[in-house]
DNA sequence: GTCTATAGTACGATAGAC
DNA sequence: GTCTATCGTACTATAGAC
């Protein structure tokens, strides 16, 4: 006989989505996303720091795997460490993800105050980055601007990747962005 | 006899950045605030939409001088485009309100929920600048892309700006800035 | 597990400016 | 009269404190 249930994070992860979509953020309580996944408001709140946290707590790995790979290339180049922070994030998006992360997309683009989350933890992300690169050797400013343009692709390629109608997958994306890269510059 | 004072935004504005620094953001109160600038709780929700958005509003004029600066420029390339909208910036940060954009950095950067805000914001205008470059025959993905080097440029030259230590003008930072950009590519 | 402060909403009332 | 800025009060839910 176990005391608890296990997998209650995975529990409220999948409730708060569920209610999310079905009835919006805004009309959605913590309570009722608790009660779903049987536990009290008290128990979410040991699991997640706020009403939003439950569809952000992710990115730890990718965070990781981002830093990973800038440390560990053997370009030198700021614009070849991008390719390769970038290359290092496809493995975080598989098909059966993809399912998920649209629904999830979905909420996202439905609510301000959830955008402002998603944008903090991009941001993190690049400060990340950033710091990764000046480790790297690279300046500040130009180790900055590098995080960003990273940042940006890899924002340009997963909104493509969970649109309707795509079905190529995150690398493959990746791949034609790149491609599209020199005419930026004419 | 006047029933209420002008300028109660102005004034709700400036209290609220005062308390902010003195007792920090979590540990202000609406109330406070109001009552710092002589009204109520209720009309401080007239003015600003919630507690944070006080510290947020001056940033149509920002979005309208960088569109107008994409839509009216001779140059076709997408990076003179950016390079454009990057110097119409310059107009918003004048000598006098350095002072305070620092101080209200400091308040960002001790309060998450506030750099949350901050970054939403940047997106928006990060979206409006994409819109502006596809309306001139921009793909949209290169607009997209466009549109981020062109708010990482100005995000790293604002930051920039008000260092402590920093006494050059925003035109000169981003000159300098636009100097490093070739490092970027090799 | 319980209690509480406060952010934020809803609906309404008042009254000067024009 | 209309428009706009203020204030009153009651209320829910978040989130932190104990």
């Amino acid at each position: 006989m176990v005391r608890w249930e296990p997998g209650t994070a995975d529990r409220l992860r999948a409730a708060a989505l569920e209610l999310y979509l079905a009835q919006g953020f805004d009309d959605t309580t913590v309570e009722q996303i608790a009660a779903a996944a049987g536990v009290t408001e008290r128990t979410y709140y040991r699991h997640f720091a706020d009403k939003r946290e439950v569809l952000f707590d992710g990115q730890d790995g990718l965070q990781k795997a981002v830093n990973g790979a800038i440390s560990d290339s053997a370009a030198e180049l700021p614009l070849d460490l991008v390719v390769a922070a970038l290359a290092a994030t496809t493995g975080f998006f598989e098909e059966e993800r993809r399912p998920w992360s649209r629904a999830r997309q979905r909420v996202l683009d439905a609510t301000p105050s959830l955008r402002e989350r998603e944008m903090l933890k991009l941001d993190h992300l690049r400060e990340s980055a950033a710091a990764a690169l000046e480790a790297r050797g690279i300046s500040p400013t130009l180790a900055s601007l590098a995080a960003s343009v990273a940042l940006s692709l890899f924002h340009v390629s997963f909104v493509t990747w969970i649109r309707d109608d795509e079905t190529r997958s995150m690398a493959e994306i990746q791949g034609a962005l790149l491609a599209e890269l020199p005419a930026l510059l004419g």
